[in-house]
RNA sequence: GCGCCCGUAGCUCAAUUGGAUAGAGCAGUGGACUUCUAAUCCGCAGGUUACAGGUUCGAUUCCUGUCGGGCGUACCA
């Protein structure tokens, strides 16, 4: 093997070769535990952790007992590290799983994993292939992710796609982790934001009919807008209204001026219609549409009122129906049901989030902006008072999205149509850029997103980083195959001990623990940052290590490597929804 | 005023839910293509983690307060 000098200090510049070491964890847990027995026992609220540390001088597993225990004991943390360590090698420790154990810094414990266990673990990855990173913990269970449930009031915006990227992938993560998912979409389409939508596609049409039509200005100051005289004052001004009257022109229906339904159920359908191909262009397919209209029909809603009623959580003034959200610790009580007699939307939602529980789902999850941050806890509170198990909804607030072009950011609204749509978006920077771009960043963090960037930058995108290590990848394995090297058969993997081969297995080892782990946070940024280390051990291993021209032997051992590391990559851009392309 | 989220390198963001020397990308700067894909790699530089206290072996992380930004705080959804 060629030896490889490193320019720095450190052997290694991968930072975090996070292994899937929970096996190794129960190993290593018991064996503590019978030592610690020994010494004379823990305390009752002893927990034995370990943690993977990020320095590999740090080993592959670090146990901070010591410290723990060191007021218990009345010894000073390194004394009693070394009494564990001597215990654990009297016991002693199997080589094959652990190869040293040393003490370091205040007084940890640094264990380190032995290359034959690592080998192993290779070999698993490449028996499970596809499946490798899935895991059990929802195995049996069932989800319901609630996501977009955006009213058919015109295209998808930008802002509705980090909606849709994060409840799909968070839908994904949960299939990953062995639960059976559905995704749904909530709406309603008897609202007033839709009886607007209607108005305003009836003024173009009336506009369409005659040209000569009256118009009038709205608006205020530079949003100031001419509008044929019969359109809303608050309507809806993207050009898509217009095509719509237009198609509803050249169909050969007959429509008369006042049935607005017909207008907003044409706009409706059309609108749906468009949103559901932008969604199938991203990946994305909801199992169900729940219209929030069923709630009012089965007599659902009003029944809740009555329950809450019975709880004295409801009570009537000035008229209108209150929710006694002052007993679940909010300032105010609000309002269920409008003087009018129409019911706020906390109403419906209560209804639907029972309906959803008494589904019989064991995980509910809803995807909402920053703008429902104050609401959902009324809707929960609700649900739990009336006697379910609120703790099965979990809701995921993500902030909005900045959108900045040329340096400014862009203000957006739908009703004025200054937004720009998810389409236009995929349009200039592609499905795959697009899905990464609203995944690689924290949910409850602002995303910022420089079209300018987004757009030119091919180069500077980490998505292509990953795609390429994968095309390179499968570059390689065709070219070993054109020259008839082959993985079949007896492969020595014994013979993969440089350092940047030993972490890139280590690495690629973590893909099951790190999907887990984004599920049960539902932070799908964790997986898009673990897959960037990944690709980032790869090419370590790839500027050091040859596949082609090595010792036979040598050679088949890295192929072997290399295609779990595809593999690795594949199946985790495949949570995240992205292609994983061959050639690039 | 009140509630929630955020404040980390010039910019955009990470940091294994309290760990060891706070990491990437972009921008800057200096190098590397007769070599399996240079959409790449290797260096250098860049930090009082907004600020002040507290909790303990140990704090970017937890608590309190201050400052600054975002979203809410409707008989809108």
């Amino acid at each position: 093997m060629e030896s490889w000098t490193p320019k720095s200090g450190r052997l290694c510049d991968i930072r975090f070769c996070r292994a899937n070491t929970s096996k190794m964890q129960s190993y290593l847990h018991a064996n503590i535990l019978l030592v610690l027995e020994s010494m004379g026992g823990t305390p009752s609220d002893f927990v034995l952790e370990f943690q993977q540390p990020g320095n590999p001088e740090h080993g592959d597993l670090a146990c901070n007992a010591a410290m723990q225990l060191a007021r218990h004991y009345k010894r000073a943390p390194k004394q009693i590290a070394e009494a564990i360590k001597a215990g654990l090698e009297a016991l002693p420790l199997d080589v094959n799983k652990i190869s040293a154990v040393e003490i370091a810094g205040p007084g940890f414990l640094n264990f380190r994993i032995s290359n034959v266990y690592l080998f192993d673990a290779l070999a698993d990855i490449l028996s499970a292939g596809p499946s490798f990173g899935h895991t059990y913990v929802g195995t049996g269970k069932r989800a319901l992710v609630e996501f977009v449930s955006a009213n058919p009031t015109g295209p998808l915006t930008v802002g509705h796609g980090r909606n849709a990227v994060l409840g799909d992938t968070i839908a994904r993560l949960l299939q990953w982790t062995g639960y059976e998912v559905e995704r749904e979409y909530y709406f309603n389409d008897a609202g007033r934001q839709m009886r607007v939508l209607g108005e305003s596609v009836r003024a173009r049409y009336m506009a369409e009919l005659n040209p000569l039509i009256a118009t009038k200005m709205i608006g205020e100051g530079d949003d100031k807008v001419e509008v044929p005289e019969p359109f809303p004052e608050d309507g809806y001004l993207g050009a898509y209204i217009a095509d719509i009257a237009r198609e509803l022109i050249s169909s050969s229906e007959e429509i008369k001026i006042e049935d607005t339904d017909r207008f907003k159920q044409a706009a409706e359908h059309k609108i749906f219609a468009e949103i559901g191909a932008t969604l199938k262009r991203m990946g994305i397919h909801m199992d169900s549409f729940f219209n929030e209209r069923s709630l009012y029909e089965s007599g659902q809603i009003w029944e809740i009122i009555e329950r809450f009623r019975k709880k004295d959580l409801a009570y009537d003034k000035d008229g209108a129906v209150w929710l006694r959200t002052t007993a679940f610790g909010k300032e105010q009580d609000t309002v269920l049901v409008k003087s009018t007699g129409e019911p706020t939307y906390r109403l419906p939602d209560i209804g639907y989030h029972i309906e959803k529980l008494e589904r019989g789902f064991d995980r509910v999850v809803d995807v909402f902006g920053a703008d429902h941050i104050a609401t959902f806890p009324d809707v929960v509170e609700g649900v739990r008072a009336l006697g379910y198990d609120a703790d099965r909804i979990e809701v995921v607030i993500y902030q909005f999205v900045t959108l900045v072009r040329s340096g400014q950011p862009v203000k957006m609204s739908t009703r004025k149509a200054t937004y720009v749509t998810l389409d236009e978006l995929m349009d200039e920077v592609g499905e795959d850029v697009t899905r990464f771009f609203f995944l690689m960043r924290s949910p409850n963090t602002h995303l910022e997103f420089d079209l300018d960037l987004a757009k030119e930058a091919s180069d500077t995108n980490p998505v292509f980083y990953l795609q390429y290590a994968h095309a390179r990848i499968q570059s390689i394995l065709r070219k070993a195959d054109e020259i008839g090297m082959s993985i079949d058969g007896e492969v020595e993997l014994s013979l993969l001990t440089h350092d940047t081969e030993i972490v890139l297995i280590k690495t690629l080892m973590g893909l099951p623990m790190q999907i887990s782990r984004a599920a049960e946070l539902s932070e799908p940024h964790r997986l898009a940052n673990f897959l960037r280390e990944v690709a980032v051990a790869f090419t370590q291993f790839y500027g050091n290590c040859r596949i082609i021209g090595e010792a036979e032997n040598l050679a088949r051992a890295r192929m072997l490597l290399a295609t779990a590391t595809a593999q690795v990559l594949k199946n985790g851009l495949g949570v995240l929804g992205i292609s994983a392309p061959d050639r690039m």
